[in-house]
DNA sequence: GTAAAAGATGTTATCGGTTACATTTACACA
DNA sequence: TGTGTAAATGTAACCGATAACATCTTTTAC
């Protein structure tokens, strides 16, 4: 690999001429300008990235913190981040947290040591861990996705509570009186918000809040299956559930079907974000849609804009949501209503 | 930030001293390591690593060159990607290239210009563009997933041909004989070898092969829903329809089921790849398992070996497949056994 | 007690660019 | 022709670490 250096013995200059050819052609007589683009052709010389980034002290990297990679939503929140990085000359480090917190902690040290400017956290701080990020103040960082109130960094978003209302008042207006809810992890802000609004639709529709139908999953497949068999065996079975994820729905719709029953008939299904299989299920999954790639790209464009000051800290992004109905959800069964 | 000139200034030693400190502790009296890490803690500091990697010339970094990040098979191959270069003290740069020539080869140069070792692609080369990388026998390059005969790079992956003949001969062997394919988009080699096989177990089985049973698909589920609806409106239709990936299988599911047909009694359909949801469908999903996680591993080790010289160009590591037989596959309708 | 060996630490060049400042060259105008 | 100014180019410091080599100190051994 050539060097600055043996391009400017080639061309006959000094290296500060080669490096003005490249950074401020103008300021280089034509000839010059000639004779050095042709030393630089003829030796296939590229400038070490690595060297300027080194002396400038910007990496033009951010750092993505994904607890979940292998996940369809967050695939679709690191397509949007991954094209507003490159298209402002940023490139993408991502990183699969699993959630844990010491992988966070060392992933955020990339900063500490140069190695990147930013971060973009996709899953809210542990509340319980509230020391987390000791320089937190110091850190350019934003928050997206899964959020906690007084974050003191800019957040995107959106109306978690709100949302789950729309889809709680959804389920409400056909009828059901028995609507199971199967939750996230205990520790995610999400679960607690989506949670909340269930409850505010529940209240304003004077409707009691029943414990036995809350459940709790992991937003995987799986847990919602299993959610879903102790739902079905209790001795009042609910008429509806409510996941607070897509993969989890789709858990439970196999658990509903195995056990005899149709959707929307016996029970009716609903999820949360609006995954790309949610409209080939079977049935069609009725669903919140998130704008998972708008999620990325704005977290990304507020995070360049921190990075250059021109964001104040406490900048709150909320993106729109919106209610997708489709056949996973329907009138509440007769019986259901005594 | 603190360098390394402060904290020698504040233990009273040589930057040289303090860099020993950290690097080979034991050529260090016991006092001025001592004195030295108090200096270290004092100050907060963290050694630029961009310094570092700069000077070492190596970056840590590995590129990896993925068709869409949002696709629940290469997720998959990513976490493995993350998690072993992670634990070899990697990091890994994720680009979404969206299968443009000119991305990758924009990538690429992240490696020419020293901000990256080494690239994992994931994508085969186009075999139209066989010039796309100019420097293709000096760049460190592992291709995993989809390859092509003759790569001059090491390769991973899995015998595609000799799987999709195994599911073939799965089909066959429960008495379908008009067996259609929905494949993925013409250029890709996946397609070709999947093809093959698909071809080779008819041909032993004595079976002709209609064209008018195959279908291209690009493997999402929206392909998969036309291909069926293609196949469907067939004057003689097909009794099973095997798909080259699971999403596609699934909107084929989707599309059968809206015809009021029964899956598998009416039609039989199988997939490739093994993705979470195809244990979920309805009826659970007919497949091959990839082992993608691993994937991404054994892409990263064989690439680190390749930067340290410890891998033979030729390398090519094949992994193994599983035939998962689940409800979506039944025996051919007696209809279809004039 | 002293030379040799081993151990500890310091000095400084270096990686490959960028850029402030210095110097040279070119040209215009009196 | 001389001088001032602008344009072109060169020189060298610098970013923050590493490591070869030099130097100084302490052991070890006779």
């Amino acid at each position: 690999m050539s060097t600055i250096r043996e391009v400017a013995d080639m061309a006959g200059v000094s290296v500060a001429t080669v490096s003005r050819t490249l950074q401020q052609p103008d300021r280089v007589s034509p000839k010059t300008r000639v004779r050095v683009q042709e030393a630089i052709d003829h030796l296939g010389y590229k400038p070490n990235l690595m060297a300027v980034k080194f002396r400038s002290g910007k990496t033009q990297v951010l750092v993505a913190l994904v607890p979940t990679v292998a996940n369809v939503f967050f695939a679709r929140v690191i397509k949007g981040m991954q094209e507003a990085a490159a298209s402002q000359g940023y490139s993408l480090l991502l990183m699969n947290t699993m959630g844990d917190d010491d992988i966070e902690r060392n992933c955020a040290k990339l900063v500490d040591t140069s190695q990147a400017d930013g971060v973009i956290q996709l899953r809210a701080f542990n509340p319980f861990a509230p020391d987390q990020f000791q320089s937190e103040a110091l850190l350019p960082m934003v928050n997206a996705c899964e959020i906690v109130d007084g974050a003191r960094f800019p957040t995107v978003t959106l109306d978690n509570r709100a949302a789950a209302k729309a889809m709680t008042e959804h389920l409400i207006s056909l009828g059901h009186r028995r609507i199971a809810m199967v939750k996230g992890p205990q520790s995610s802000p999400l679960t607690r918000d989506r949670l909340a609004g269930y409850e505010d639709a529940l209240k304003a529709a004077g409707l009691s809040i029943d414990d036995s139908l809350l459940c709790a999953g992991d937003f995987t497949l799986s847990s919602g299956y299993r959610a879903a068999t102790t739902l079905l065996s209790l001795p009042k079975r609910p008429t509806a559930i409510f996941c607070e994820n897509d993969e989890m729905a789709m858990g439970a719709m196999r658990k509903v079907r195995e056990a005899g029953l149709s959707i929307p008939e016996d029970i009716s299904i609903a999820g949360f974000d609006n995954i790309a299989f949610s409209a080939y299920a079977e049935p069609p999954l009725t669903t919140i849609a998130q704008p998972a790639e708008e999620f990325g790209e704005t977290a990304v464009n507020v995070l360049i804009d921190v990075l250059n000051g021109k964001t104040k800290h406490a900048l709150k992004v909320i993106l729109p949501f919106e209610l997708i109905t489709r056949q996973s959800t329907g009138p509440a069964p007769d019986s259901a209503n005594p």
